[in-house]
DNA sequence: GTGGTCTAGACCACG
DNA sequence: GTGGTCTAGACCACC
């Protein structure tokens, strides 16, 4: 599942866990119904606190992208295939439209954005 | 100047001061030797605490943006023309780096994020 | 970990702190890893404000000296063996010519500052 | 005579007056009984406030450098030869005892402070 | 438990 | 008047 965490990082643990693997289910490499680790597995796999993945399942629970089964485990929740795409840019959207009020203040322009939106993308 | 504080929202409130008055001063609305309120004044103003106020001012020292004289006041640094420009790039760089490799691990495409771009852009 | 903080100095209390254990640092006496001691146990023990502490903390960590965990500590940030040594020899490189400036200005010649060193190094 | 002020530097105004004012009486530029410049004029031709200049001069009394003749002026104390020299080096000695204590925390030898003496008096 | 932020209020140095 | 430092004490986020 390919996990990386980073102490170092100014994002909490439990937050670089969402945003992980949210992508992961929104990328579709984790598709309808599939069973994530147990709490305690990952927490020792991944070398952090129970309680951080805990609050990460939590949040992906909240965001209606897994479905807990008590007694059972979690389970990636069952999507229409437009549904997922709209989750997707909702996410997408509201994290662009902070972005770019951003570069806005900075007095960037939509040229020069996409500009250098393109160099970027286009580096590795 | 206007400034806005928010207080319920995530980012601190020393970041907030720092974002905005940075962006005024790289937008040139500030011009080199503009004198800032003093942190007094401006605790009073924005209702926030003075070493709140302080603590922006200071980052905006180490980012050599201001520059402080014990007994004097704050001040807008001195910029060669094309420094300034240099430093707000920088600036928008680093953070469109990070925004975009967000926008990738949600497998969002170069042109697909143009669209959105142009569209949120547009809007006010 | 020998702190000593005099309340007299003419330098302020978080400068004192930043200096001797940057110095602890330099000279390897605190290697990669090794966790400092809490902001507010640091502040007992030293009879300072836990303020006062964190912010010689931060100091540290803005050198890269150390670096901060939430919820975890401050570590002694992982530094290469010559890295370390670079960073030393700016910081003295940039001292001493600040000194010899001074030297320079009261006429003293290159011969009689190295006897002057030559002795004052050897007393204790 | 030659005085440089800068309005950004971290030393006060007063002490870089009382510095270079100092250096100039003991490497003898200003000879015993030379009359300083009326303090307004001083604050005048160097642009900052009398009371500055006044804190410099009230130093430069109590170092024994100079002395004040109410109602004409202040002049540069009288000297034996040999005592002006046995001020700049007790000056010195007192700024090196400092300076040294600072190279010897971060590690440094005598033959690494001496190599990089020289190399740096022999640079401008 | 850890560090992160914010507050109100005090005293000092500088100009 | 300005900024610089320090204090005590509070609440929150994270682990």
């Amino acid at each position: 599942m390919n996990i990386t965490i980073s102490n170092t990082s100014e994002k909490p643990i439990y937050q670089q866990l969402y945003e992980q693997i949210s992508a992961l289910i929104l990328r579709g490499e984790l598709g309808s119904g599939f069973c994530l680790p147990p709490i305690r597995q990952a927490a020792l796999e991944l070398r952090v606190s129970v309680i951080t993945v805990k609050k990460a399942w939590e949040e992906l629970e909240r965001s209606g992208l897994i479905h807990t089964v008590t007694g059972k485990g979690c389970f990636v929740a069952e999507f229409a295939a437009d549904e997922i795409l709209r989750i997707r840019d909702d996410m997408i959207l509201k994290q662009m439209k902070s972005d770019i009020s951003y570069y806005k203040s900075l007095g960037l322009t939509l040229a020069e954005a996409i500009e250098l939106l393109k160099k970027i993308y286009a580096s590795p």
